[in-house]
DNA sequence: ATGAAAGCGCTAACAA
DNA sequence: TTGTTAGCGCTTTCAT
């Protein structure tokens, strides 16, 4: 004999299959003695519902969008190329998931997105946006229509409904800053900081983490303010050329943007300074290559198909209010350098 | 409309449900036509099975047994409990997974074990020991009983049938070495290797990667051989003492077998020399600990939830034949300082 | 060699 | 408020 079943459950608690599917569900419309008598056999034999089995009778489909941004970087793509894989992946699991590119800089336009998103089109949502009014509130909205929604890669402190799938961004240029303090030796000289934006919240706290070590090597570190690449080709080249005529001894450049390809390839024509040292974000086939020929020291990175993969889980169980297991959804802070870089993935199947 | 059905198979195929289920599983019994005309009939309706309802149909059990050493470090405890953890979130997927622990260091004992486990009692199991002849030759036998293998943490490789799950040692021993060089900034010095046996496979495969990198830093850094702990704590000091008295200007270390709490201790014993780098592996409540006091620099892990996970992935789809993602799969080399140390799992559930 | 039919654990009309 | 019943997609006797 194995797991206790409905049947048992109704057996035991004396009622029809029906009534045990109404409270399990919580349909209501049952007496409340009658719950009570459904919940106690339920604890006295250890029911525990099989999901698989009642996803094949509702003949569920979980309809989840991922919202990223229409943004062309290595790491975007890779997140695209994540979702089709889970995709394929869940066919089995009665999970459809689909991709919506939004204008990566223009709340409105995202929060309208959102807006749009209805029940009877989708069931969760994981939304990849800067943190701006506009978005906050449209997630919040979310939650009275009842679509589950996760905070994809960049985090939404204020929009209570949205859990968090990412990195803690913080701690993530702490971990730069001691990589970097710990890789220049005892050198002396300036470091220099590069992002795209410091309007997003992911570039300050990293900055944030980031001050917090260089602090303790102010004796021989010197940071530079944060410079703004507003991922501009032409503006790139021409805030690096500046900064690199005017600062002496560079002895370390921390990249808090992904899609540092432009920015490197800017560097590069000034120059790299003889041992200085550079860490990035976001292990994509443009950092591998810059790891193996050592044109960059470390990448910290997360591993995108667990980010995805994740945010999946989260959305289901939120969808079904079942738990999820807490230490499989943490996305860990990875070090990347060149002798641990993972090998290419080059085959599917077992 | 939804996915195509065994219902449309049997209807494009002009066939019965039992015949197309009998082509599906290869369970013969059928005339090469009708084998055809089914096959065909699946390419052009693009079918695949539904696997929840089969197991649900089928009531299948996968029952996994995890084979450990009885050793009764951290690390050892921390899998114990990753499989546990797993256990409780695979009821609903008709997965059961048990715990052997064999005597680690008695190849006939884990071999009789193995040749223990017969089909009536067991699926498939994962094997974490170290590389023996009677070992490998009991998991080659277990092909012929049909129970699906998985080697775990420990790699098998002359076990053709034995996926491994688990690190590349000879990477991970580079990782080490190319942090230690990084670490020690531009100083001159000995560089000490202590690990419990160099008889493990997984020891010889980490010195020699790490030898690789040290090679590049033979005029600063001076590498001696491996020590051997034995796992006996007496030895472990004696020799620690011996080594610390006897060699100059320690300024790093390399811990390369986990479970190192007591080497820990004998090295503290002796004093570690200014500006050491220590570097480990595993992180286990000790050796975070060590991060946080700073008396350890590095830690090279593999994630145990992910670890076990996989391992029960992979021998599932190993009994279904079904295929696995192979991205997620990777076991990753992760580097864990102080800064990017993972919070503590406090809570479960969402 | 093939098919009909019952059933896995759960849900959802429809009755009562 | 409660129960009956017919499936969901697949497997598995037992007939034919």
């Amino acid at each position: 004999m194995g797991k206790p079943t409905t049947k048992d459950l109704a057996r035991v608690a004396g009622v029809s299959l029906a009534t045990v599917d109404r409270v399990l569900n919580r349909r209501g419309g049952v007496r409340q003695a009658t719950v009570d008598r459904v919940t106690a056999a339920i604890k006295s034999i250890g029911y525990v519902r099989d999901i698989s089995a009642a996803n094949l009778a509702r003949s569920t489909e979980y309809r989840l969008v991922f919202l990223l941004p229409d943004h062309e970087d290595e790491f975007t793509r890779m997140i695209h190329l994540a979702i089709d894989e889970a995709n394929v992946s869940m066919v089995h699991e009665r999970t459809t998931v689909s991709i919506m590119r939004v204008p990566a800089n223009d709340p409105h336009r995202i929060a309208q997105e959102i807006d749009e998103l209805s029940t009877d089109q989708v069931d969760g949502v994981a939304i990849m946006a800067p943190e701006t009014a506009q978005v906050r509130d449209a997630i919040l909205r979310l939650d009275a229509c009842g679509i589950a929604v996760v905070a994809f890669v960049s985090n939404q402190p204020n929009a209570a409904n949205a859990y968090f799938v990412g990195i803690n961004n913080e701690a993530a240029g702490r971990t730069a800053g001691q990589l970097l303090a710990c890789f220049t030796g005892e050198r002396q000289g300036a470091v220099r900081v590069i992002t795209e934006t410091m309007q997003s919240r992911d570039s300050q706290e990293r900055r944030l983490g980031f001050d917090a070590i260089m602090a303790k090597h102010a004796s021989r570190l010197r940071v530079y303010p944060s410079m703004e690449t507003y991922a501009d080709a032409a503006r790139t080249a021409k805030i690096v050329a500046t900064a690199w005529r005017n600062t002496p001894e560079i002895v370390g450049v921390y990249l808090m943007h992904h899609g540092i390809s432009e920015t490197m390839r800017a560097i590069e024509a000034q120059g790299i300074p003889p041992k200085c040292v550079i860490i990035g974000h976001e292990l994509t086939r443009h950092t591998r290559t810059r790891l193996v020929d050592g044109t960059m020291d470390a990448v910290i990175t997360q591993d995108v198909g667990h980010l995805v993969r994740s945010s999946i889980r989260v959305l289901k169980a939120r969808i079904t209010q079942i738990g999820t297991v807490a230490s499989q959804e943490r996305i860990r802070i990875e070090i990347i350098l060149r002798e641990n870089l993972p090998e290419d993935i080059k085959t599917n199947g077992l």
